[in-house]
DNA sequence: TGACCGTTTGCAACCGGTTGCAATTTGCAC
DNA sequence: GTGCAAATTGCAACCGGTTGCAAACGGTCA
């Protein structure tokens, strides 16, 4: 169609104007007449002209773009997760680039990666992360939240999230309440933050119980799989009455387990997860389990990059919102 | 830490070299003796050195940003793809920058973003997008794959991905072979590409099957709702004895609904996917599927798309993948 | 008519790099 | 030591924009 793409200067000599005033025609809040903005306008919708957002970039020092750094690949809540994020940056107008932190790749290279392409911002979504990772962003000069990170009184980067320790409590408490009185802690792989911070919580409550015998096993990924089999080794040596389990897939893999035993899944074996995914309503598993507030914790998440952009030295905040547990069916009620 | 970022400059500066000793030095294949490169190297690691990417694009021409643009983002076989995606771009040192492709948005405004992002190509992940909106990239220029796109003989733009209507064939044969003489088709929304290919196949080879009863019925969304209120509904009005259901979320939710209304999945009412994503591997639903190959489709969406980079106008091509049945316990065998 | 002020415009330098070309250096054979 | 080609280096222009500054413009008021 265009033989190349047009440029300002073209632009401009088509209009018979200064450069300039090309660009200030398509800069918000500069000083053009609306004469000549009719004739800039005119020439630039003729030749077909968009201005070059990269080139921008290298005097204003914005590029719009905001890192999307995630190692959560597996587990369906962060298609939600990406689903939202991705919404709510093109909303104000910011461009997600998504970086996959699969396990070989180099942390550290993620971060140069970052900086090479001059990121307004990182989002570092990922609930297993330690938080010396998002700071290295930090340690760039590049304004970073994390997102689903473990909570600090004295956090070094913003932190978005929940209170695991809080869940954990909260777990054991609503098993102890039904009256289980030999409960357990099914984790995620236990070198996971939240992992740690849900157990601490939950032994916490759960051992000040009188009565109450408590133990805990780590699967070795958030997933159905390692749900499932961590479950079925359990069965084999005689599981609990009631488990907490790390997350929401966790929870349906070590449901599956449970049913393929042959035991009945509030009776036998109680199960509450954490997440409150999309599929934990589904009828065939219907898991009651401590919803999470994603839309929230997003919706912070992205306000709080943005906000950094002007000023980027504030204190490094931590933001928690508020569980809850949505009561379903594998639990007694 | 740093004052502010280190540049070009700055480091021929220290290093006491011209500004393009310092660029070749960081220039695969550049003519740059070693004691220079040496000299450079050191004044580089001294200031934290590292190239603005975008700065050199400029230049270049090449951003090594790829659009990644769906608007898949409610089906859990999504994450699977852009975890492949993501991987497969990194692999080759290319960052994707991802685009939500929600409902609300114009698709125009996404063609206009990633001009003014230079992206080198894009990537349309979605099978229920016409050919048209891929055609748009193509258009400005933009090389473009469009991948789980609808297959044409002769396509405006690569298309990659998988033969619908043959799929729509195998699964009318699987059932027809299998014994069942009240078949249906449920699809996914009326309007994507997939769900029209899928039916028009299954039609095909099921009207001309004598003696077969067929039916179809659309869902609102290839979602698990979806698929367990139209199955819900089907049962009332007494179902057929086996369903091809578009896609595998929406088969796991017409299973719940089969099991909700007390009926047995392969005897009273059998059903085969599409798909073959993680989830119908999950012992408690067992999902027998047509396996589509996505870790072969997106390597090739991603080589056809880096081939384009040095010659952009090759004519586009089709290339599909071949499926096949995976047995698993919701037909009878 | 001229002084004065606020707007609009263009010039030219700059953002952080790359690259064609010519000048300089180096290596090697004689 | 000389001659010549190849390898290395620097200069300066360029990529596609932005922006401080000063000149030009337009209008008001005396």
């Amino acid at each position: 169609m265009l033989g190349a793409m047009a440029t300002l200067k073209d632009v401009a000599a088509r209009a018979g104007v200064s450069r300039s005033a090309v660009s200030r025609t398509f800069t918000e809040g500069a000083s053009v007449s609306a004469d000549m903005r009719r004739r800039v306008q005119l020439a630039a919708d003729e030749l077909g002209y968009r201005p070059n957002a990269l080139a921008s970039s290298l005097t204003t020092g914005r590029t719009k773009l905001i890192g999307l750094v995630s190692n959560n690949f597996h587990n369906p809540i962060f298609l939600e997760v990406f689903d939202r994020f991705t919404r709510g940056l093109q909303q104000r107008g910011l461009r997600p680039l998504l970086v996959n932190l699969s396990d070989e790749t180099d942390p550290a290279q993620s971060v140069r990666m970052m900086r090479d392409y001059s990121v307004d911002g990182v989002i570092v979504a990922s609930s297993t992360l330690s938080p010396s990772f998002a700071q290295a962003f930090k340690d760039e000069g590049i304004p970073v939240v994390h997102s689903f990170g473990r909570f600090s009184e004295a956090p070094h980067v913003h932190v978005v999230g929940i209170d695991n320790v809080e869940c954990g409590r909260m777990a054991a408490r609503a098993l102890i309440e039904r009256g289980y009185m030999r409960i357990a802690f099914l984790g995620g792989p236990e070198e996971a933050t939240s992992t740690q911070d849900r157990l601490d919580g939950f032994l916490e409550v759960a051992s000040a119980a009188p009565g109450v015998r408590v133990t805990h096993t780590f699967a070795r990924a958030y997933s159905f799989d390692a749900g499932r089999e961590e479950m079925a080794r359990l069965i084999d040596k005689g599981p609990a009455d009631a488990y907490f389990c790390g997350d929401d897939v966790l929870s349906i893999g070590a449901l599956s387990a449970v049913r393929t035993a042959g035991l009945d899944c509030p009776r036998d074996v109680a199960i509450i997860g954490l997440n409150d995914m999309e599929m934990a309503r589904w009828e065939n598993i219907a898991l009651t389990t401590i919803h999470q507030p994603i839309a929230e914790i997003i919706e912070a998440s992205v306000n709080l990059v943005v906000a950094m952009f002007d000023d980027s030295d504030v204190e490094p905040t931590a933001t928690l919102f508020p569980c809850h547990i949505v009561e379903r069916q594998t639990l007694v009620s």
